[in-house]
DNA sequence: CTCCTTTATTCGCGTTAGCGTATATAAGTA
DNA sequence: TACTTATATACGCTAACGCGAATAAAGGAG
């Protein structure tokens, strides 16, 4: 039917998972390569490959491979209406628990800067209008195969 | 595993449908009943019903019963983090000319002040800081069965 | 070439979700 | 009481989804 609506229903049928969130809000961080997601989340790698490719499919998510690796990053949107629904998602992302737990096990394993800031990043919910989502880091890139 | 997680999934898998977005575009307008529901979308009753109970389910909408009739209403959000998602969410529908049109629909059959603004909503995306959703109706509570 | 590591995909299975149809329930009216 | 309207639910079916296990594909090292 409309292709705008079918757009915003695929956008929410791709967050509506628990583990998609999980990787998301690693993601949320900076990019990632899938080794590090699935031991940081300790899931199985084919379950991970599985919801990085629903992710991919999704428009939600780019990837860039470099020799063995491949890295995953979140995708900007192209809609501005779909870019202030992910910027709400990354907010709510950054206030579960869960998450940060995860962003934290993630930083261990690629031994770098702080994931996420320490405290749940301040949007609509938190305070009168303060600037957020800065929370960006520039991570492991040149490091390349060979971890373990 | 995670409650907020859980919750957050389950929120994103209610709004992962076409057909409850639409119905979401009209209670945004107010409180409307079932039939005006089924009406203006065009849809079958139990079809729209069945929808109704699953965001009922998903504590997105509360309902109210009056004489034959059963009004839906969009319901509060407890949490402030799903508020901002909500809000995200209800601004993201009002650009979207599918359900304006089902909301102007929906104004013809219930014969009241226009349902949403004429022009989309101001958030985040359209332009610095306006306020916004503030679209609201006061409808049709007092209108009673035997509308056709 | 052969091995090894990382990532993606396939297969089979059980679960969930949405649909149309039919039916049940609730409430009002005669 | 019976009859009508409005809403909800049950049934049977199909399609989509998510999972673990196994396997394929891609790339580097020896």
């Amino acid at each position: 039917m409309d292709k705008r609506v079918a757009a915003v229903e695929r956008l929410f049928r791709a967050l509506g998972d628990a583990t998609r969130l999980r990787i998301l809000g690693l993601l949320s961080t900076g990019e990632v390569c899938v080794c590090h997601i699935h031991e940081s989340l300790q899931l199985s790698q084919p379950k991970v490959s599985r919801h990085l490719a629903s992710l991919r499919r999704a428009g939600l998510v780019d990837t860039r491979r470099q020799g063995l690796w491949v890295y995953y990053r979140l995708a900007g949107a192209k809609d501005p209406v779909e870019h202030a629904i992910r910027q709400a998602v990354a907010h709510t992302l950054g206030h579960l628990e869960t998450l940060r737990r995860d962003a934290r096990r993630l930083q261990k394993k690629t031994g770098c800067c702080l994931p996420v800031s320490s405290e749940p990043p301040a949007l609509m919910c938190c305070g009168p209008g303060k600037a957020a989502v800065r929370h960006r880091r520039q991570v492991a890139l040149g490091v390349g195969p060979g971890h373990q």
